[in-house]
DNA sequence: AATTTATGTGTGTTCGAGCACATTTTTATT
DNA sequence: AATAAAAATGTGCTCGAACACACATAAATT
């Protein structure tokens, strides 16, 4: 009933040899109408899917695969990302399996560029990249396809059917998610700051999205009465970028929460207690830093974005489609992981 | 450097041929002490690891893996675990893998009993079971071990080094989990009821360590004054169990907050707006009255066992075990997911 | 020295898919 | 009817590991 046939299997069925079998499936032609009927007849009947493992064998191919990411340098949220990677080199190495990475800053457009065109000269089978610089990353996309190079996206969205395979969250729920946290922790009412502290603003669009789904939390539950104010923070010249969170702390009036929509909580946190000691803050991303304060209880949640699983999660698809051709899931949701001092553990493998 | 080396590369580089190469790494014997030499040479300079496509397809088996878990008609909480089912099977049928499922009632002991014995006498390669019942789980897995079948363990633990693989959460911090978001709820102070509602009370050693774990997070933070009662509640005789938990919410005065340890958190829900309505309600588990309640703001948080995603890890890291020689984990800890209104669609994949 | 036994060593086949190439059969052309 | 061209079909090899088996060489026995 559910066996596994053979093409030779098939051939026998059908009074055929394997060639002709071979001809009729990948419909290479030079078959008579007679004896594709019967193959056919026999294919109908059994559901023939070929053995993914000899199909492999046969191909025995080296895949090599390029990934573009962020220097951690820069920002040690990528930090998590090189993990994965060498977990994956490790696993699929044997099979046949080469994974190339490559850096740029994500302050610079330009070093983003330059990364992207070398990766795209080197004519790897596919790329998986943060496009972290919307019109770049869109012109990469455009000439991967061009290059038969199968692109992937991880951490950020680009509006491009080109791609592969995307993943990430949805950020306009997560903001939701945030929304509701502090509803729970707050009450009926209350003020919050909704701070985007970002050094280059690379991640606008990112930001924006948390943003707006946190407002629409708050517009939808007509109950609630909250007034929420918005701070864009970037570093001023001349000072610290930890100066400038200080002289903004100053510059308000005490709040009952503050939510920080990039990897940055740490810098509100470190200055909470001089300035507006009862304020409750949530943040994003499990950077060392954030699960320090997260310890002292002066953040109270973080959203976890798992770039890890990301990685992970992206590269053994591509792999997975390159060696047994099973199909790119095309676009991956992960859950909104809610962190507090009890959970971080669990998620840091 | 790090190319892939086959036995006839090996076989060239010591100046043998493939047959003796093959003797050495099977340490198979009948090789002079000079070829021995000439080929460990060789295979020390190179690390050589066999192509696991082309052992898999020598090899061309048919693996047959056998799940014994209670029957989700006696508890919904089950269900997704029969999705995770589907979804390996339709992933690897074609690569020689055929899942076996076996229900039994999760009330009955011998229903588990007569169920394991199936199973084992059907020679299965792998078991994968819900060890409910202690004694019996472990014998299961002595058999297992005399029959050589691979056992595996999700969402109970059995203390038994025989286990080849288990998967689960911890279940004391998650406990520690619920206790936090509590502290974050009600503040420093506040009386807090745990209960433990089942049938059965066959997850005795599950609630157990919730307790415990929800206990030692109060304990240990002296800043904190909580009351806490615990309860067992079981379905009395002659009235529904329904019944049984309205009896008991009339019996006692108004509280905080109500742990639930079990999946069982919407017969509380059901019935705290007329006997205590502003206790707060922290349970486990997506069922879906569950989170109709959740939606209703009546649960004010989820934890997530996530049953689906411990029987997709188990079944894939036992079949790409067979398949590929990947190492068995032995034990997992999954993260301990914390659900409110807004991010639960995602988890439920 | 002749024959048996033990010990090495290499060759060839299998797993299933895929494709090149050789061979046979059919159709078209003189 | 004879030959050429085209179409259809089958055979055989490859991918890499694993192992059976045949063959060679050396050591032990009569």
């Amino acid at each position: 009933m559910k066996e596994n046939y053979t093409i030779k299997d098939i051939a026998e069925m059908a009074g055929v040899s394997k060639g002709t079998v071979d001809r009729v499936i990948h419909k290479r032609g030079k078959v008579s109408p007679a004896a594709l009927e019967q193959v056919n007849k026999v294919l109908d009947k059994i559901e023939y899917k070929p053995n993914p493992i000899a199909k492999s064998l046969k191909n025995n191919k080296n895949y090599n695969i390029s990934i573009l990411l962020p220097d951690a340098e820069a920002d040690p949220y990528w930090e998590p990302c090189y993990e994965a990677i060498s977990q994956v080199e490790n696993e699929f190495s044997h099979f046949g399996i080469k994974i190339h990475k490559s850096l740029f800053k994500p302050s610079s457009t330009k070093s983003f560029k330059k990364a992207a065109d070398a990766l795209i000269d080197s004519k790897p089978d596919a790329i998986l990249m943060v496009p972290l610089f919307y019109i770049e990353a869109e012109n990469v996309a455009k000439r991967c396809v061009e290059a038969d190079i199968k692109i992937a996206t991880f951490n950020n969205y680009i509006k491009d059917h080109k791609i592969n395979f995307e993943i990430g969250q949805d950020l306009f729920q997560s903001g939701r998610v945030a929304a509701k946290l502090f509803n729970m922790l707050l009450g009926k009412s209350g003020s919050i700051a909704i701070l985007h502290i970002d050094e280059a603003f690379q991640n606008a669009s990112h930001m924006q999205e948390k943003e707006r789904g946190f407002k629409d939390f708050f517009n939808l539950n007509k109950k609630l009465d909250f007034k929420i104010d918005v701070h864009n923070l970037k570093k001023e010249s001349k000072i610290t970028f930890d100066q400038t969170i200080e002289n903004f702390l100053k510059s308000i009036d005490p709040i009952d929460g503050i939510f920080v929509t990039t990897s940055k909580a740490y810098l509100i946190a470190n200055h909470i207690a001089t300035y507006t000691p009862d304020s409750v803050i949530i943040g994003y991303d499990l950077v060392s830093e954030n699960i320090k304060y997260l310890e002292e209880n002066k953040i109270a949640f973080l959203i976890h974005q798992d770039p890890k699983k990301q990685v992970y999660l992206s590269l053994t698809n591509l792999i997975e489609f390159f060696l047994f051709d099973k199909p790119l899931q095309e676009s991956v949701l992960l859950p909104i992981d809610i962190i507090n001092t009890e959970n971080f553990p669990q998620y840091l493998n």
